[in-house]
DNA sequence: TCGCTAACTTAACACTGTTAAGTAACGGAG
DNA sequence: CTCCGTTACTTAACAGTGTTAAGTTAGCGA
């Protein structure tokens, strides 16, 4: 109760009023139109004023980015029920490349941008697959080791959960910085996908087992 | 003869003066520290001096990057000399993953910036393997492909040099933009080359041929 | 010798992030 | 109720950016 609270409460409205503007524009006339003086005029208050609210600008997007990370996350959810470990391999490269592709300023802001670290969130829980993506995929990886399905000398988590992640973060890097380069002749990012994804699960895996290609089922 | 071509000789000797000046900017103090007063300052000009000989700032460091694509492409020289196009490959990729580590900047330019296209380049001709480090690849996977030893579904060397290209660039992106990142418990860089490496060759090749992992000949 | 043009310089514009100083409103203490 | 300090702002300004417009000087061709 009190006015305490209201206060509090009303801090935090701005507060997020402002991450909301920044998010908008940012998504609509990318990253380079994202400047104090345009978030300001969107929530009609003066551009300072953010600087009661924010450290400074790169605290503002380190939040933004925050944000993309769980929900980037989250979208892992349905596949999380997948019982099939391969499979669930398979889906969640697909996921990822789409996220990246949908989004690929915030894709940029995320990862492709030198960062000192990931933002030292307080709102997201590390190693919790339902937030944090890597720890998603890390598992993923536990799952196959369990089942004895990857390469005998594989028997790190976090080295096999890294080499994944580096194919799949190069398909969508690249496409977002490159699509438009008419020096190389490049095939539809699809069917690039498709064969990085193909390429992950023959290179990983056992070959006895045999990969179910990615042509085979559609 | 005459004082016509010395002007233009004393021209063209300005302009490489500017672009020397922005590379060493650029590589001791980082891409942000290139701007035009500062490059004006080192060769003791005036700003603007510089527009006289280059468009704008982006076309500047348009000509820097086609400068290090050229340096790029000649690193393979030794490697072309290789007979077998599997060893090929290997020392290409960790020549590659070499060459982004060791010059994280000129990398990030090159490949991780969003640009329209790669420098229309008068200087670098397209195609030709010492020059252009995708023609290289691509044709050692044309040797690999001559010889019989991709999976039998891999039959366009043009998608099969872009998803190598995916994957080694994954690797030396993620490294530059996130290599101390608190939130990934990450492992050696040079572990996860040769394991990205092994994946590409596994994950390529035909199983029967088997692979001859980093692990047993190093 | 005249004049044109190439190669510059100086001044300025329109931006950027950010800080310093000033102002109005609100809440608790006496 | 009054006073006072904190909170939440605004206005003005600084130092920096890329870039353009206008003015200046030197050298070559006619």
């Amino acid at each position: 109760m009190g006015p305490r609270e209201r206060r509090e409460r009303e801090r935090e409205g701005i507060r997020s009023r402002i991450l909301d503007a920044a998010r908008e524009l940012f998504a609509s006339e990318g990253v380079d139109s994202v400047t104090m003086r345009r978030i300001a005029e969107r929530i009609e208050y003066s551009p300072t004023a953010i600087y009661f609210h924010f450290r400074d600008k790169d605290a503002l997007l380190e939040e933004l980015c925050d944000h993309d990370f769980r929900e980037f996350a989250q979208g892992f959810g349905v596949i999380a029920q997948m019982p099939d470990p391969v499979e669930r391999l398979r889906a969640a490269g697909y996921a990822y490349v789409d996220f990246g592709l949908r989004n690929p300023s915030h894709y940029r802001l995320m990862f492709m941008v030198p960062k000192n670290a990931t933002p030292q969130s307080k709102t997201i829980t590390k190693g919790d697959p339902a937030e944090d993506a890597y720890a998603f995929v890390k598992g993923i990886v536990g799952d196959l080791l369990k089942k004895k399905l990857l390469r005998e000398d594989l028997t790190d988590p976090d080295l096999v959960a890294q080499v994944i992640w580096s194919a799949i973060h190069g398909l969508v890097a690249l496409e977002i910085a490159r699509c438009n380069d008419q020096w190389v002749d490049w095939r539809p990012v699809e069917q690039r996908t498709r064969q990085v994804v193909d390429m992950i699960l023959y290179g990983l895996m056992k070959p006895a087992d045999g990969v179910r290609s990615a042509a085979d089922s559609g």
